[in-house]
DNA sequence: CGTACCGTTGAGGTGAGTCAAAGTAAGTGG
DNA sequence: CCACTTACTTTGACTCACCTCAACGGTACG
């Protein structure tokens, strides 16, 4: 699912125009990179650190929606989109973040048709119908949501100690809950279920679990309901 | 929203050749379109009737996420996607629809930036994180849900007569519940609601609505919670 | 050693799901 | 046109997962 930035089969005067307007910037924990309702002019991608995506509505409610890590991009669906921003971006950790301007991206894009594919397949990738429903679909519980977004986050930190793997959560509780479409203590609950278990050990941000088979057993095979739901 | 593919800056041979590869066909109501899991190979356009879009998840649960409804494309995100189909497309009234298959598509946008364009922002701005949640978010109530989806199907069907606004549903209860992952019950009961409240007058399929400021004031004015979701 | 968050736990309330049954359309065939 | 079937819709009673509110325990940091 990561989506670099990097040198394919560009010619050599272009990826130097590209590194040339590129502008690296370092943010601390808490710092917006990029506003909601703010227009798009380009897009950021990670050099390290991680941020959070997330979306209020109408409501003022704020719902999480991504985890931006090592190497991935963000805001690149408004700027397609020739839209504001439709999502708040803030550093989880300390980042580094480099933004490439709407113009000379457009200006690949035009001449590489590789490199137009690379974006209309992030693009068309990017919240499908798959995830999202898994982590915020009500008729799911919290606690297989949960399950679904540690197996989410192993995906981009695999680390292995002792036979268990070992996740450091890069965000708070409350950022969990939001990404969850939950409240924190409902969040906290779950924890203690997986917890009691033994699927999961959790000891403040670190999560170690023992045996992962078990953890994804878990976040897809859960009884199906009796009824169907729709005229299919 | 609605996505034609139309007659734009294109070379008339180029028109004439999308033209001769596509193909009409005649659906009826149920028909399936293209199922989730099989290989997205063009995309759909369609030229009369209503279908749907549904994902099923690992629980067997499915979720409709979309109506396509007259002059709307589906199944391209799936095709850019290089993936295999993320949902089944169900015809909800008898329509016809015209496929055009992927590589013409690609020719066409190797060769035209401006069709290009289109297609970046056509997938860049389906689903969102603006919708969607406004249909499926657990924190808001069925209630505001149903009043969503009907503004929305608005948007497309517009049509008045003496003064207040009429719609025609193109779907079973049983499908709105599953656009608003809900219950047909609950469904039922909301209309219930809004009837017995004057907001909206629900007749088997056809809805009237007296006054549409009412509806959108209550789409969008829900109190907001009184405690915030995460460190933001 | 306060102060300020963050995280956890408990008690209580509720929206919506489940189940079951009755009511209503919509076909179909005689 | 009317039985008859089948599928869709609505209602009521019950249950439960999660939310809300409130209090308490931890940990970091000046």
């Amino acid at each position: 699912m990561r989506q670099h930035i990097r040198a394919g089969n560009f010619d050599p005067a272009d990826l130097l125009r590209l590194e040339s307007t590129m502008v690296v910037s370092a943010y601390n924990r808490g710092d917006k990179i990029f506003s909601q309702g703010t227009k798009a002019m380009g897009i950021y991608c990670l050099r390290s650190g991680h941020a959070l995506l997330w979306h209020e509505d109408s409501f003022q409610y704020k719902t999480a929606f991504r985890v931006v890590g090592h190497g991935e991009m963000m805001g690149y669906r408004s700027m397609f989109g020739e839209d504001t921003h439709q999502a708040t971006a803030q550093a989880l950790t300390p980042c580094d973040i480099c933004y490439y301007p709407k113009e000379i991206l457009m200006q690949l894009i035009e001449e590489f048709p590789n490199f137009a594919r690379r974006f209309f397949q992030t693009l068309a990738r990017d919240r499908g119908p798959r995830d999202g429903l898994l982590l915020r679909g009500q008729h799911i519980s919290v606690r297989i949501r949960l399950v679904n977004l540690l197996l989410l986050l192993m995906e981009n930190e695999p680390y292995e100690d002792d036979g268990a793997y070992v996740l450091k959560l890069p965000m708070l509780r409350r950022d969990i809950a939001a990404l969850l479409s939950a409240r924190p203590e409902s969040v906290a609950r779950a924890i203690k279920e997986l917890q009691q278990e033994g699927v999961a050990k959790f000891n403040g941000r670190t999560v170690t679990i023992p045996a992962l088979d078990i953890l994804y057993k878990e976040a897809h095979q859960e009884q199906p309901p009796l009824v169907s739901n729709a005229s299919f």
